[in-house]
DNA sequence: TATTTTTAGTGAACGGTGTTTACTTTTTGA
DNA sequence: TCAAAAAGTAAACACCGTTCACTAAAAATA
């Protein structure tokens, strides 16, 4: 490794590409990626539209950037949670549940993330540089550690296998997030329908899915 | 009730909007609706783009017919599966696989028919016909249904409300759907990452997700 | 320092999108 | 038959992502 890893120039460009960046999370944050245009964005920042070409290769380019600092938001806070040194049925039920709350604060983010370019197209999730190394796939590998642990504690079935279930939490939790960032009243299907908090349901639902994995000491 | 419930023009003009959809439903199934313009729908069907807009408002009311005929579908298979007269078990599950089966066997509507016009936007679910009514809501109600008798049989937990319960489940069917729709591979997470198959993982995650729900007579 | 080379930035264009408007042609119903 | 309604259209509007030829500035080299 070099002392200095960037010239002048290099970090005045890092400097403009982050400014970009900034500028396209805040519209992205509020209208999505259909509503992020290069053209607003340029004017946003007093540049050409083209000139927007020289710092990423593409809108996907740049908005894949925003989804992959966003999941880092998503491992940071689910990791804290695995941290914690509360009994393990709450400790895993609140890992799975700030996910999704996460995951919820940020609907065009989330949405984005998995929607990636289409259906049947490749998502970012099996790319080139490999799932593991993603931020996603990080976060993958914490919740199946967390069920290994489950197993090994005794607290879930032996015969899980811990790779598989996390894919079935995932895909549970995963579902939650969607509904809730699709569907503004859930888990009230119609705006006025009386039911329980959108907090109350996150956490209802991870019990519910946890409890899957449970052995039942009869 | 008349006799007659359509003049000539009314038949002829019913006929146009069908030939518009098959061929909007055609090359929506294959590409989505990004890939869906009006502008090649028109040259496909021998009209002008405008001639579209005298029988769909927008390009929005189009694809929800599209998507709404496609939940009809949904809904026609799982109620199949809900008056089968195997045992309860067995039976809940493969209707939510089967749920989620359909939904994979033509993603673009699937995804479309969540992902609607934008997060935080209200989709076709709470919208002013009402959830009840559309074919999203009966099959949700097929659910609802189904999860009650289970609480009636003692199959599931006495405590669990079954509207609660079918969201819960829903989300989790939704997730896996969600989950394959958007990553070509899944279960696996990387092209070449061994795995169980597709179909078994759908059960699989379909038993965790019943079992949540059931009842331990120890 | 002077000069070459690389980079930053731009205006204009290409090909695409959904949609509207003014207009013509066809069909319908009295 | 003839007015009214509906079907259909060409052209335009206002966007979009992206590319290209070009100029101005900065950096690297001699």
């Amino acid at each position: 490794m070099t002392a200095t890893v960037s010239s002048p120039a290099e970090r005045r460009r890092n400097k403009i590409r982050a400014r970009i960046l900034t500028a396209a999370e805040t519209v992205f944050a509020r209208e999505g990626a259909e509503g992020l245009s290069i053209r607003r964005l340029a004017e946003n920042i007093d540049y050409s539209p083209a000139a927007i070409y020289k710092y990423f290769s593409s809108k996907d380019e740049l908005v894949d950037e925003l989804k992959e600092s966003f999941f880092e938001l998503i491992l940071e806070n689910v990791n804290r949670i695995a941290d914690t040194a509360t009994p393990f049925h709450e400790r895993s039920r609140d890992c799975v549940a700030t996910y999704v709350r996460i995951a919820t604060e940020k609907p065009y983010h989330y949405a984005a993330a998995f929607t990636g370019e289409s259906p049947a197209g490749d998502g970012p999730v099996d790319g080139e540089p490999g799932f593991e190394s993603s931020k996603k796939g990080q976060a993958f590998n914490v919740l199946r550690g967390m069920i290994r642990e489950g197993v090994d504690l005794g607290e879930f079935r032996a015969e899980i296998d811990p790779a598989l279930a996390a894919k079935s939490i995932w895909a549970s939790m995963h579902g939650l997030a969607m509904m809730i960032v699709h569907i503004p009243s859930f888990p009230a299907l119609r705006p006025d329908q009386p039911t329980i908090s959108r907090e109350e349901f996150i956490t209802f639902h991870a019990d519910q899915v946890i409890r899957g994995l449970e052995a039942h000491h009869g």
